[in-house]
RNA sequence: GGGAUCUUAGCUCAGCUGGGAGAGCAUCUGCCUUACAAGCAGAGGGUCAUAGGUUCGAGCCCUAUAGGUCCCACCA
């Protein structure tokens, strides 16, 4: 049973059928098993109204590496997914999606709602778990969740009631951000600061019994006027003494209002006199409850003024603004308009301006609860990497305010708390009481409100693996290993999943945070809808494959750095791709109807042993750079080793002795079985990063051996029928050859001078020469001898004469000086004189500096002093070989003369 | 206001704990050498933002400056 490969590497059909292969075989599968060591990782729930972006894109790339590279390592890996009910994203959409069809929300009501909300989950939920598949993500599918399906919800109900028995979350009427197109609160977070260029109003507001006189203040927001309950000057203003305890007379209101003195004012900024509305502005609120004035709101919901606001109820806030100050400017209190930039508070989901309001809301308590989540990664229990996150988790955390976790919407975790009618006592339980335990009434009804939508998230780990039962899953799979996310929701999530994993199951969520950047465009800017420069990954897959894609994402930037997307990368990397196929299919091409047997050590050639050697190596370095998360390092090793070493230089080399299979089998089979070997290494580190293109070349190796007993020159010693689950590479002591690996060395750097040497001098590749390898040094001249079969072809050789001095060789041949030899080719008529002396010339320019650089470090005897011995000792060898080749281009250039 | 981060080849970016400046793309030259023209071979191109400092030695560490990006922050 022979398969052949394709001419070019075509991704469409085969990433399906191999995707497909895996599923049905419950590769990606996970279960409980005691005897192998759990990795787990749980993926950040896309929103169920997502469509996949780069962003998902690279996050979950960077997951899937991790997962299957511990999975080939023999961990038990887990990669636990889910989606995310979004809880206002969601709403709005589907408010939308209502709207379309004509629908009114409101009259809908809650419970018509939410069945349609559900309808439009079931309908799109999936999109985006099927747009995960096409990049190759090997999730544990069969353990897919939701935030709201039954044990998450049971998750959530579990730890609100905890927490509010112990008093972390409490119901209080408090100053919150409010959306007025939302209409509903949200918290800190999802505040976005924007700076806007707005206006400082001056506003005289007349002293009481003092005719003439006013106290002048500066507002940006002259609408809260209406709202304002004193004026506050610092205590320590000399200016404004007298007017402490003095009553105002609020313009265009009446309403009498009080001087107080508090610190928070800033003597040097504005008049010195700020308006205080408690209702309408944080630091207001706070001044008004260390001097217990009045909160007064003065708007609806929808941002408009609300009844207190006298004749401008009905007004929207910005229509009063302008008649507002209309009015003052009218009555003369007016004083001036200064332009002034400041920073205006925005919901980040629909940029409207918030409006701060006094609400009955429900809040976590925020102080006890986060002091392990900063204890935790200030020990060391948990990593984030970059190293520099970890600045600004504390500077949140230092800052930490109370959650405002209520949300004034339908589709969410409602809140379990039940209200009697009649008495008004508060149950809060798992479910309705059906009898108030005060009054008996039995007409309990729940909080009409919902929970933040990070509320949920924030147990993921645990809620996914079964919490609060004591599951098995919960032992064995918990604390999670890594956490895979964007820079950007670390407050919305990391942390409260940080302090939510060690309040509810008393140890951290997972031990390393690995952070990455944002994915922009070609000219770095964001990717957006409204921008329209987005790149589709799945128009990515579609034209280039997944695998494409993915090495684009994981390579060419540091680790939590942003990075530009653009096509001529992703080219870039399918022509690696390709370059891996070709590779393949010359192998195979190779292996056609031979029967490859492990070679005796002995049978195995310089060429055989430096690649191994190299090959090694590479799963050595490869490995601790998975081990360190550097992703796009480790990957970078392995293209750089498969493209510049393998292809270029080994399967060169193997060619004359695959050609002359019959001449010499037992060096053909050697190199057949290197080939192999090390295609298969090469496959297998390659895996994690270019998982499709891997398995099936790996595959078709398989099959193209026929040995009937099973048998397999496969490192396992046995057929395996995929690569993602055959065993990691480990560096192997016995496959270490340094000697080799120096031959090698040797002659690479004769071959590029001699190819150097031939297009300098224009000598074309069809022009074989004969060409003399001088060696001084008789190690050099028994590498040179016996490898002459393997470069021979690359230096365009028709004859290698290799000898210790120049005897024979006709004056006029052209030379190339390496560290090791003096190449010859006699060219006679070909040669052109002043062209060889000019590059020769050059030649001993570069070797001038070289010599310079070297001699002047081993004459400065603070060098010799202090820099360590190993140093020294390389730096005199450096130096010993450029004199070297310094006397021999000399040497040509007084021949040449 | 506080903080982070960036400034390296024409472009986009790597460069791990300080020890002879790299990649991809682009450019130039020559090659259809039977795995690959999505390729092969060769070449050119950088006072590593600026100024100081530490060090035998700095792209890398320290200080300052300039410019860019971002995050946080209650100055009305």
């Amino acid at each position: 049973m022979k398969k052949e490969l394709a001419k070019t590497y075509d991704p469409k059909g085969l990433e399906d059928r191999l995707y497909k292969k895996w599923e049905d075989k419950k590769y990606f599968h996970a279960e409980v098993d005691r005897t192998k060591k759990p990795f787990t990782i749980v993926m950040p729930p896309p929103n169920i109204t997502g469509q996949l972006h780069m962003g998902h894109a690279l996050d979950n790339t960077m997951q899937d590496i991790l997962i299957r590279y511990k999975r080939m390592q023999g961990y038990n890996a887990l990669w636990q997914p889910g989606t995310d009910h979004a809880s206002i994203a969601t709403e709005v959409k589907v408010t939308e999606a209502l709207k379309e069809q004509g629908i009114d929300k409101k009259e809908l009501g809650r419970e018509g709602f939410l069945k349609k909300a559900w309808e439009w989950r079931e309908e799109y939920g999936g999109r985006i778990i099927n747009q995960l598949k096409k990049l190759g993500s090997s999730a544990d599918w069969d353990r897919e969740r939701f935030t709201m399906d039954e044990g998450c919800s049971n998750a959530v109900k579990e730890v609100f009631i905890k927490l509010y028995e112990k008093g972390l979350i409490y119901k209080g009427s408090r100053i919150i951000n409010w959306c007025p197109v939302c209409k509903t609160s949200i918290s800190d977070a999802e505040v976005e600061h924007e700076e806007q260029n707005g206006f400082f109003w001056h506003i005289n507001y007349p002293v009481k019994g003092e005719e003439g006189r006013f106290v002048e203040i500066a507002t940006t927001r002259p609408e809260t006027l209406l709202g304002d309950t004193a004026v506050a000057v610092n205590p320590e203003d000399e200016r404004y003494q007298d007017l402490i305890g003095k009553t105002l007379i609020l313009p265009l209101v009446g309403r009498e209002i009080p001087v107080i003195a508090d610190h928070y004012v800033d003597k040097e900024f504005g008049t010195g006199c700020v308006k205080i509305t408690p209702a309408h502005d944080p630091n207001d609120f706070e001044v008004g409850k260390r001097h217990n004035l009045p909160e007064i709101n003065v708007m609806n919901d929808d941002a408009t003024i609300n009844e207190n606001g006298g004749v401008y109820a009905g007004m929207d806030r910005y229509e009063a603004r302008k008649k507002i100050v209309e009015d003052l400017q009218e009555q003369g209190l007016l004083v001036k308009i200064q332009p002034h930039t400041h920073s205006v508070g925005t919901h980040d989901r629909c940029k409207t301006t918030v409006e701060p309001l006094v609400k009955q809301q429900w809040f976590v308590k925020m102080d006890e609860l986060i002091k392990p989540a900063v204890e935790g990664v200030k020990k060391g229990e948990i990593k984030l990497l970059p190293e520099r996150m970890e600045k600004i988790y504390f500077n949140w955390t230092d800052n930490i305010r109370d959650w405002c976790i209520s949300r004034q919407l339908w589709w969410g975790h409602r809140i379990p708390a039940y209200y009697c009618p009649d008495c008004g006592e508060m149950v809060v339980a798992r479910e309705n009481p059906g009898k108030c335990p005060k009054c008996g009434c039995t007409t309990m009804t729940q909080d009409e409100d919902t929970l933040d939508t990070w509320f949920s998230s924030a147990l993921w780990p645990f809620s996914t693996l079964g919490w609060p039962d004591q599951t098995e899953d919960l032992d064995y799979f918990y604390p999670n290993d890594v956490l895979v996310t964007g820079y950007d929701i670390i407050f919305f999530w990391v942390i409260r999943m940080i302090f939510s994993g060690y309040e509810q199951m008393g140890e951290a969520p997972f031990h390393t945070v690995l952070f990455h950047g944002l994915v922009r465009d070609s000219q770095g800017r964001k990717m957006s809808k409204s921008l329209g420069n987005g790149i589709d990954p799945l128009e990515v897959i579609d034209k280039y494959g997944a695998d494409a894609l993915r090495l684009t994402l994981i390579t060419g930037n540091a680790p939590g750095n942003d990075m530009r997307f653009y096509w001529e990368r992703v080219e870039a990397s399918r022509n690696f791709a390709n370059k891996v196929w070709n590779a393949s299919r010359f192998i195979l091409m190779n292996l056609e109807g031979m029967t490859v047997t492990e070679p005796k050590e002995e049978e195995l050639e310089a060429a055989d042993r430096w690649i191994l050697s190299k090959a090694n190596t590479l799963a050595k370095d490869v490995t601790e750079n998975m081990d360190k998360f550097e992703l796009g390092i480790a990957v970078q090793k392995v293209y750089d080793f498969i493209w510049d070493e393998f292809c270029d230089w080994y399967i060169e080399m193997a060619k004359t002795r695959t050609s002359r299979k019959e001449e010499n089998p037992a060096s053909a089979n050697a190199a057949l079985w290197t080939l192999k070997i090390v295609l298969i290494q090469a496959l297998k580190l390659l895996h994690p990063f270019m998982p499709f293109i891997t398995e099936e070349i790996f595959c078709t190796l398989q099959a193209e051996e026929e040995s009937p007993s099973g048998d397999t020159c496969m490192p396992s010693g046995k057929k395996e029928e995929t690569i993602m689950l055959s065993s990691w590479p480990v560096y192997a002591e016995s496959r270490n050859y340094p000697a080799e690996e120096e031959m090698i060395e040797t002659v690479k750097e004769a071959v590029r001078a001699v190819r150097n040497l031939r297009s300098e001098m224009d000598v074309p590749p069809s022009k074989k020469a004969h060409i003399y390898v001088v060696c001084e040094e008789q190690k050099h001249a028994e590498t040179f001898e016996s490898l002459v079969s393997t470069y021979a072809g690359m230096m365009g050789a028709m004859k290698v004469q290799v000898q210790r001095d120049k005897t024979g060789i006709a004056g006029d041949a052209v030379s190339a000086v390496t560290g090791a030899a003096v190449l010859y080719i006699p060219l006679e008529d070909l040669v052109d004189f002043e062209k060889e002396r000019e590059r020769l010339t050059k030649e001993k320019e570069r070797l001038e500096k070289e010599l310079a650089r070297s001699n002047g470090m081993l004459n400065n005897e603070k060098f010799l002093s202090r820099a360590p011995e190993s140093k020294i000792q390389e730096e005199k060898e450096k130096l010993a070989k450029y004199e070297q080749m310094m006397a021999q281009v000399c040497e040509r250039l007084g021949q040449l003369k």
